[in-house]
This record gives structure tokens, sequence and C-alpha cells, in this order.
DNA sequence: GTCTATAGGTAGATAGAC
DNA sequence: GTCTATCTACCTATAGAC
């Protein structure tokens, strides 16, 4: 029997390890490094939270720095997903209503990877690959072209779309990150759903009602 | 001569040295832990940075933690600045533009303690202190009734206030705070004077076209 | 009030048995 | 592939001479 096939923990092979504990182990690094940053996170706090000692988390990495750049990796994926809405074949009302709700409801339901992101910027964007990088900037890209179409087509009103998109992110993404603020704002302790439904209109509509035609809304 | 009064250094009292030294320790570590946070910080780097020797760091300060409260103490105090410009002795239009160039203006002079303050509300705001948020709490609600005040005379349409001002902050804050998206949004390496004037064009347009009656603006 | 030297503790990374 | 023991480096904080 090749070592590679070698049977453990009841039945599954290496490869079922390997990968499960690498799962882990990400997990177990995006909570405790958006918790306390890339300098405050421990090898040893990451490793018993993965349930593994710590000398077999430097089985599968060879430094924090590894660790930390495959967390950052696993986060941009899901950055593109919100931003589908925007597309020339809807109407602006409807993407851009869909645009914010769906950017609310991911940073909601990521919390811990959208601090991290946001982290990482405040930093630098010091272990954003190049390759990340231009992809977000060409999926930017293409988005714009579509509120230029909307503009020329006479559906919105003249908007800078690449300032006009900043401001939808930062707004989308401010409850999640800054949440204590956001609390303290909303006079709440917990930011429950009704206040991202409330989050959502006052962005959409505000922000609707700033770039349609008049009398189109 | 009583040892309080010793002449040293050129003719400087011990009051001045001490208020120096400590002025020089807080700008070097405001400094710093914007860029490494927390823990990355290193005393003996803030103490180079104000040209001391370590020790004498502990001397004005007795722990890391306490320099880094005096520090987020020290934030706190240009917060409400922009905020004067929310009143209602003035008309919304007026104010609203007002209040995002001033607010875009402060940050992008003070990008360092922008990010140190957005880095700690990130991490849960452990180190703000209740008086400060109670103070940041009542300051907001002031300004909320000031924006009901112009709803209730019909000078802007109905919206959440609280919502409203968070819009106005994430979006404010953005350019500072996130420079590397915005760079990347904006197709530019560093944010230029005219970035922030097109930001705040953006920013006040959209936000006055989304609030006033209609045929205000 | 200044500064050198160092104590004391901790964390990243590795060796090597199993 | 797993895990204990340990090495090494560094960092916070302090003691104590000047």
């Amino acid at each position: 029997m090749p070592a590679t096939k070698a049977r453990k923990n009841g039945g599954d092979t290496d490869e079922k390890i390997r990968a499960r504990n690498i799962r882990e182990i990400l997990k177990a690094a995006t909570e405790i490094f958006s918790r306390k940053g890339f300098d405050g996170a421990r090898i040893a706090e990451i490793a018993e939270a993965s349930g593994l000692p710590k000398a077999n988390v430097y089985y599968y990495f060879s430094s924090k720095e590894e660790i930390y750049r495959a967390v950052i990796e696993h986060l941009i994926e899901g950055w593109d997903d919100a931003f589908a809405h925007i597309s020339v074949d809807r109407e602006p009302q409807d993407a851009i209503r869909s645009y914010v709700a769906a950017k609310l409801s991911y940073t909601r339901r990521n919390v811990i990877e959208s601090r991290l992101f946001a982290n990482e910027i405040i930093r630098g964007a010091q272990f954003l690959s190049r390759k990340d990088r231009q992809h977000m900037r060409t999926i930017t890209d293409e988005k714009v072209k579509v509120i230029e179409d909307w503009i020329a087509a006479g559906k919105l009103r003249p908007v800078d779309p690449r300032h006009l998109f900043i401001m939808l992110w930062s707004a989308t993404q401010f409850y999640a990150d800054f949440e204590p603020l956001a609390c303290d704002a909303l006079h709440t302790t917990k930011l429950k759903g009704v206040d991202y439904a409330h989050a959502a209109e006052t962005i959409s509509e505000t922000v609707l009602r700033g770039l349609l035609p008049a009398g189109q809304i």
C-alpha cells in the first residue's frame, strides 16, 4: 500500500485529512487575523482553534505570512458577486437597488472576512497580489462602462461613475466594518435585520433620487 | 535652585522638556500605530522616531497601552469640527456641501489619524473610552435634530437622519482610509487635489439631489 | 530627568521521535 | 502525517548608575 493512500482516522485518505486540516486552519486563521490583525494573531491560537498542535500548522504552511496570504487570496473570490447586478440589460433603478441589497447582505453574512479585508487595505494592501488588484480594476472598468451607457441613454443624470461606485462601496461596507460606530449612531448595541433594511432603503432611495432624471421615481 | 526649575538643553525648563518629549512621543506613536497597529508597533521604534532612548519613553508612559490610549484620546478632538457645519441657522444645501468638503479636507490632511481611528473601530473600539463614545453619540443626536427640523420645515424630503449621516461619514472617510482601493478605482497611484474635489462634488450633488424637494437644485 | 544594561517572558519556527 | 520539546530571537518593562 503506497504511503499516499495509507488509511488513518477511520477511513479518511491522507488527501482528505490534508484538505480538511488546511480548511480548518484557514477558517480559524481568518477569524483570528480579522480580530487581532497580522501581528496580533498568534500561531499557537490559530493551531488551537483549528484543533491541531502548532507544529502541524507548520507542516501545512511554512510561515505565518503564508497563512495570511492564503486567507487574503480567499477573500477576493466573493468580491464581484454583488457587482453582477450592475448590468446593461437591467434598468438602473432595479440594478442599483439589487446591488445595494446584495452588498449589504454579503457584508452582513461575512463580517469577519469583510473586516479582515478592510484591515488589509488600511494597512496599505501590501499582501494583495498584483493579479488580485488587476482583477478588481478590470471588473470596476466593466461596470463603469455600464453606468456610462445608462447616462448616454438618458437613463441617469451625468455623474462620475468611479466616484459613484466608491460611494456605494463605502456606504454598504460601513455597517459591518465599523459596527461600533453604526451602533452608537443608531442607538443600539447590535445591528439587526431592520437596521440593514433601513440602511438599504436610505442608500438606494437617496442615490436613486439623486441620479434618476426628474419624475422617474 | 529647585530641581523642577533646573535649566537644561539651552535654557528650556523641565516643564518645557516634558511637554515637548510627550508631544514627540505621541506624534511618533500615532504614525507607527497607524501603520502597524497596536501589536505591530514596537516601543523601540516609537522611541527612535521621537529621538529618545527607549527607557525615556517609559519614563513618561508606564506601558504601551497607555501610549495607545493617549493617542486615541487625541483623535476624538478633531471628530466634531466638520459637524459644526450642520446647523439649523443654515440652509441644508449650503450646510451639507460645507460638511462634505470639510470632512474630506480633514481626512486628507490627517490621513494617519483617520486610519488609526478606523483601525481602532474595526477592532471593536476597545480602547475608546465610554466618555468618548458618549460624546460622539451626543453630538450625533444634536445633528439628527437639525436634519429633523429641516424635514419638518419642508426643506428636505423625509429621510432617516442617522443612516444619512452614516452615508456621509463612510463616503468622506473612504478616500483617506482605503486609499489603495480608491486609487485602483480611479486609475491613479496617489490621490490628488482634483480627486478630492471630484469626490466632494459627486457626494454633495448626488445626496442633495436625492434629498432636496423637486426643483430646488 | 537621562540612559545603559538586562531581566523576564513570549512567539515564530524547527528537530526529531513516533 | 502527528506531536513534544526546544531553540532562537526579540520585545516589554525595569533596575540602577549618572
